[in-house]
DNA sequence: CCCAAGACCTGGCGGC
DNA sequence: TGCCGCCAGGTCTTGG
């Protein structure tokens, strides 16, 4: 679920019913996550007070009194908030009590979500410090891509999802962004004009910020505790489509692994 | 430094 | 129906 709209959904959607609430217990039904949860942690947590809630990439920030909590959703997390009676399923690793009597529940099949607990500068944190820029931030830009692309040859599509060129483009986004930008996903990061990466970068934040805006709608829901977001699916122009025909000139899309992931784009449209 | 591949986990699907 | 292999929205680690 979670590439960087379904973060930022989720964001907005818990944070009004967090921000300013103590955290009273921590529940823990499995510590194995993406990394174990630290007895540090759970010691820690319950008393803390969550002043804000904020987003770096894709890491949930819950900051607190004496320092913030990292919450990463992994390939199949979700966070709801849910009474402090709802039964907890098979994959509800993790609950949050909270003094308004709800509870901040994470739900993750996989468990490749993590929860850390950072007490220092967060910018120092090694998860945080070496990711790049937010795509719909200053410092993000064409001109960022084309010095992070010069000397390596990796297929661009693989450029643009690395955390440390840029974060929160996911296999989603980068095939969406870069069937927008006319740009063949294979081609190699150093093969490509700066006037391209322009035009790149354009087409990551306008994907990225239309995911967002169509998942503002799917906000009431999801903090009812029913919402499984599907709201963008619809607006997908090759993600999930190989083998139907290009929105733009009607030719069969291309599915190819590209660095392990699927990927889907036009011969006739990218270059 | 760059890059490819493997690792972590579970569930759902299609094929036989 | 049952089993098997493959696939899945992420990213860290390892080894060349």
């Amino acid at each position: 679920m979670p590439e960087l709209p379904e973060v930022e959904t989720t964001r907005r959607g818990i944070a009004p019913h967090l921000t300013g609430h103590r955290i009273t217990a921590i529940t823990v039904r499995n510590r194995q996550l993406r990394w174990p949860i630290s007895d540090h942690l759970i010691a820690t947590l319950p008393g803390e007070v969550i002043h804000a809630v904020e987003r770096r990439g894709k890491y949930l920030l819950l900051r607190c009194d004496h320092g913030t909590l990292l919450l990463h959703l992994g390939m199949s997390g979700s966070l709801r908030l849910v009474s402090d009676t709802t039964p907890a399923g098979r994959h509800d690793p993790v609950d949050l009590q909270l003094d308004s009597g709800q509870r901040l529940r994470l739900t993750d099949p996989r468990r490749f979500g993590s929860l850390l607990w950072c007490e220092g500068d967060l910018a120092d944190h090694p998860r945080l410090a070496h990711l790049g820029p937010e795509p719909l931030g200053e410092a993000f830009s064409g001109d960022h891509l084309y010095q992070q692309a010069a000397g390596r040859r990796v297929a661009v599509k693989n450029l643009i999802m690395d955390g440390h060129v840029v974060v929160g483009v996911g296999n989603i986004y980068a095939n969406e962004a870069l069937f927008c930008a006319g740009i063949d996903p294979r081609r190699a990061a150093n093969r490509i004009s700066r006037a391209r990466y322009q035009r790149l970068a354009e087409a990551i934040r306008q994907v990225l910020q239309r995911a967002i805006d169509a998942g503002g709608t799917t906000l009431r829901d999801f903090v009812g505790g029913d919402g499984k977001p599907g709201y963008f699916r619809q607006q997908l122009q090759v993600y999930g489509r190989g083998g139907e025909p290009c929105e733009r000139c009607g030719s069969a899309l291309q599915v190819e692994r590209i660095g392990q992931r699927s990927s889907v784009y036009c011969r006739r449209c990218q270059h």
